[in-house]
DNA sequence: CATTATAAGTGATAATTATCACAATTTCTG
DNA sequence: CAGAAATTGTGATAATTATCACTTATAATG
């Protein structure tokens, strides 16, 4: 999914920085929590954000990630009072945020630039649906394999072995995304591996039968720009 | 959640119609089918529309309902060349359709009807997104709960006996939702009868302890306006 | 109103997944 | 590089859920 600053031309995006404030938060930071009164829009200068939802004690489901040109926190901004998530630093970030009234304006002054956030919302909320599709039809197999596809859209590089996930993953990054336990992920993990299906070292991880996946999941349909986490 | 035409002023509306051709449809017809060409956005002027994915023979997962005044196909539309989901009709319905560029034109000529769009797909997005937490974080009594949670917020009036869903639904409807067996909702339906949580007049049912369910789901940081089917 | 068609309930059983309790690896840090 | 911390693997077992094969209940139709 193309990060919604690329989508407009430098001047539109320029006119968002110039009426934003620049705020910088090191690897592991809390930007928000969930429930905190939403005031600003971010734009992600540089660096990687983890959205999540708090699901017990010591759980956490999360929701979605985004980086660099991207921007988040339009649950709260455009549908609410307040955000529904928290969000946290994956790496040190430079952040950008636009307050709420300031935005509106330029977007009601500038349909153009609305149109392109339109859009990148319409995408965002396209790549939720399918995810509730992969995550709840087809089993916790159906889940991980929708994980790894998705990673592979997103840092995928097609080599002659299969597509390679330039990312570290971690088992339990996959669990928390679908829900489901740690200790399941990494067994579905391993039989994929002893089948040749996907290999790894340590965190690198090589889709060797992307097709496998696509099977499992019945990707036909289904489109591969918005198949992201 | 407000439906689209809802939101905006009449002359706006007004002006969205006047681009737009009516189209009536019969109960259980089919409008677009995954995968078809993503032409038109639709307006809901009377009738019910359930969007869906196939996720094999005979199995159809729910992906949402919209109603009078609302609006869909916003994800082929704004995102894509091709619907992502199947649109039916739930009951005889008359649409109005405004075809891909028209709208575009529209929208970049009108900020502020843009921004409705934008509020309106951003706040389907966190439905959809607490939606996920809903089905996956807290099993499948959880996924049934958020279900009929969902119900009372969208047809639910509030009686000194509990809340009262005045529209009929299906326990293979609630399945569908959220891609649990029929026998296993049934199951977890029938528990909740016998120890007085809710209780139905066939396909009308009565939520006695909303409680409960929000409890089950750790609904105090949710806002209700966006839990929503 | 009898007859189909649909939908729902249910017991038995198989399959899947979670949980617990550690062991083994890998990564981080001084 | 050693020791600590974090992550992953694994066996055993419990809990949950799906599936199958019916039966029962409800709704639709001539």
């Amino acid at each position: 999914m193309e990060p919604l600053l690329q989508r407009m031309t430098k001047e539109d995006a320029h006119l968002l920085f110039t009426n934003s404030q620049k705020v910088k938060f090191i690897k592991g930071a809390t930007i928000y929590n969930e429930g905190d009164s939403a005031d600003y829009l971010y734009f992600i200068h540089t660096g990687e954000i983890r959205l999540f939802k708090r699901t017990g004690p010591n759980k956490e489901l999360t929701i979605f990630t985004r980086g660099e040109d991207d921007a988040f926190g339009e649950i709260g901004v455009f549908s609410g009072l307040k955000y529904s998530n928290t969000a946290e630093t994956v790496t040190d970030s430079v952040l950008y945020r636009i307050d709420n009234q300031t935005l509106e304006n330029i977007l009601t002054d500038n349909g153009g630039i609305g149109l392109h956030f339109t859009r990148w919302v319409a995408e965002s909320l396209e790549a939720s649906k399918a995810k509730i599709r992969d995550y709840i039809a087809f089993g916790s197999e159906g889940a991980v394999a929708s994980v790894f596809i998705r990673y592979s859209n997103m840092y995928g590089v097609v080599t002659t072995e299969g597509v390679r996930i330039t990312e570290p993953i971690m088992i339990q990054d996959i669990s928390k995304h679908i829900g489901i336990s740690r200790e399941t992920v990494s067994r579905i993990v391993n039989k994929w591996k002893e089948r040749g299906i996907i290999d790894n070292d340590n965190k690198y991880f090589l889709l060797k039968k992307v097709d496998y996946f696509k099977q499992l999941l019945v990707c036909e349909q289904c489109g591969v720009e918005n198949c992201v986490l």
